[in-house]
DNA sequence: CTCGTTCCTTAAGTAATCGTAAGCGCGGCG
DNA sequence: CGCCGCGCTTACGATTACTTAAGGAACGAG
């Protein structure tokens, strides 16, 4: 699997390749955007991960460029930080998947298979639907059988990443890693506190409940079960 | 379709030229107004990308000097500065459609084929349309339910920008990158202020308010909801 | 140069949201 | 059958986010 690695900080670029290359992927480095698309635009890349800072062009601008250039090969974009309006502008650039920093290498690796995977789908979620529930991403809408239910932020962020996973079981620490941004147990009920809040918002007075408890393992949004 | 790009600082035109060959595109590059506008007259190009400013002649001279001459080819001029006033100026010189620099190359893709499918018929988007709320971009009026409304440029900026993405939530972060030009947080209120101020112009005084704000995420236009 | 407009800042007021903690209910297991 | 642990709910205080008003700087017109 070959590799674009599209990173200006030097140290983290060469840091980041090597930990790839270990994994058993060829990586090449681009050190600037110019540079990133001029080598992206070759179309011989499995996959391409892309600053979000970079200089000359950032990494949405190279995504979407690459797109209008009928490219689809899967972009990561790796971001300073992992705000909302990073996470919103990243999808309407194109980007596949989005990573904030600071983050584990793990995760990182994760990701890239997940991204290889499912072999290059050019279509960006912008709407997820599970059964008669409907998120609208862009325009951050909740619906349930047509009728709009509103959501506070935190509770969209917590039912997104539930959506797109949804039908597994999400973890506790799942979530306090990619919602709360923890990654130790805060000894407090928060999760709790916030799916009872949208449970309320999103099954409350509807005959089938979608977001399910798994007792000692997590959460899962489903139809049934 | 045989594209004339004309474009001083080379660098600029090689990176385009290469991009909209990627697309498919047959491009040829003249560097100054007076070569452009040689080329141009010989009447066998499909569309036309001028630069605004350029050695020699211009790219609005270049326009109504075309025209003069009889040639109804389209052209995009592409400017430096994307202030209101350009715009209106290009438009009225008799350019097809107007892109302010720095802009996303999916957006110049988008604008040359939508030039070239409506087979050179002079037509502009002008005017922007949410529920009964107009905005006529040429002469950078506003009304609702029919009524004149006044605004200031900086309200129409921000409101331009956000009916063009009618229905998406627009954060903060996009409307200081679009609107005042920072890439940075300010540190100040200045967006909630000028949000203020035009829900003041347009939405004061209605039933159904068009601008909502999003908590924690930025604002929408849009009718409901 | 002066006036008026537009824009930005400051600052105070208001509202929504978030996290904590306490108490309750339910189910599993001894 | 009763205890224990886990998860659910609710309430509250702290915090954050948003709104609005008012003053001053910058700009352009006359």
């Amino acid at each position: 699997m070959h590799l674009l690695l599209i990173e200006d900080d030097t140290e983290a670029a060469r840091f980041l390749a090597k930990g790839l290359r270990e994994s058993g992927y060829v990586v090449d480095i681009a050190a600037d955007g110019r540079e990133g698309l001029f080598r992206a635009t070759e179309g011989t890349y499995d996959l391409i991960i892309a600053d979000r800072q970079l200089p000359h062009f950032d990494g949405l601008s190279i995504v979407s460029m690459l797109r209008k250039n009928g490219k689809h090969t899967p972009v990561l974009v790796l971001s300073a930080l992992g705000s909302v309006d990073d996470r919103i502008e990243g999808l309407r650039a194109g980007g596949d998947d989005y990573l904030a920093k600071p983050f584990a290498f793990d995760e990182l690796l994760a990701r890239i298979e997940a991204l290889l995977r499912r072999g290059n789908l050019p279509e960006v979620t912008t709407r997820i639907r599970i059964a008669d529930l409907e998120l609208d991403l862009l325009g951050r809408k909740v619906t349930r059988a047509g009728t709009p239910i509103d959501v506070t932020s935190k509770e969209f962020q917590l039912l997104e990443f539930l959506a797109r996973r949804a039908g597994q079981v999400v973890t506790r620490t799942m979530l306090l890693e990619a919602v709360w941004d923890l990654h130790f147990d805060p000894q407090t009920n928060v999760i709790d506190v916030h799916i009872s809040r949208l449970r309320a918002a999103i099954d409350k007075g509807f005959e089938r409940p979608l977001l399910h408890t798994v007792r000692g393992a997590g959460y899962v949004l489903r139809d049934g079960g």
